[in-house]
DNA sequence: TTAATGTGAAACCAAATGGTATCACAACTG
DNA sequence: CAGTTGTGATACCATTTGGTTTCACATTAA
């Protein structure tokens, strides 16, 4: 189905990299700069952003021979969605935040 | 540090068990019933609902012989919780949003 | 009591996951 | 140019994960 969900899913499940995102939150970051904020070597915080990537949580830009992560501002929207697809969950206050959500990324 | 919350994001990482959290929104089950809805064996449905037990996302109660599994409504409480600890969501609308989350909890 | 039913738990297995070490390559810098 | 720096990619490893099979145990029914 939505493999995409499934990435995102998968990305925010390790707690390196929900940290890596708080991070990239704070502040755009070469992958030498999110690598020294942890004690693994640098090819495994590559795999995590890589995993964040495949996750639509982050983007990467070239800047000459850095590559920037930053972070997707609506790249949590699946979780969002799918939080939101509970019947259990629909009431009012929680169509709010749904729509609040939706008014947030529209500006994208 | 918040061991609940790695183990719920952990349980939602799944799509067998973002699916089970779907079939006990619409209605309480015992193992039997969610294993008939799959193709896999019973046992391996009891530890996808031993991992969404783990995660608080669920609640399992006795009744004779069968264990009823039930969905905990503010399961996602530390994944809504986290999602809003992102300072570049922090404008109104998702500030909003949180607010909204904790009135709802507030009965339980 | 005996049989059937609902569940739990253990042993085992293949694949995915998170990590390392290592090498190759592109792009600045002297 | 040569050397350094930033990154990507591969091979490899230990552990976790998602699954099966099998057996044991409780509870209900005949």
């Amino acid at each position: 189905m939505n493999a995409l969900a499934q990435n995102t899913f998968r990305a925010l499940a390790d707690p390196t990299r929900r940290e890596i995102l708080h991070l990239l939150s704070a502040q755009d970051m070469t992958i030498a700069q999110v690598a020294d904020q942890f004690t693994m070597t640098r090819a495994a915080v590559k795999k995590h952003l890589t995993v964040l990537s495949d996750g639509g949580l982050i983007e990467v830009q070239p800047k000459g021979r850095e590559r920037v992560n930053r972070l997707r501002p609506n790249g949590m929207k699946p979780v969002i969605d799918w939080l939101t697809t509970f019947d259990i969950f629909w009431d009012d206050r929680l169509a709010a935040l749904k729509s609040a959500i939706e008014t947030y990324e529209a500006p994208e």
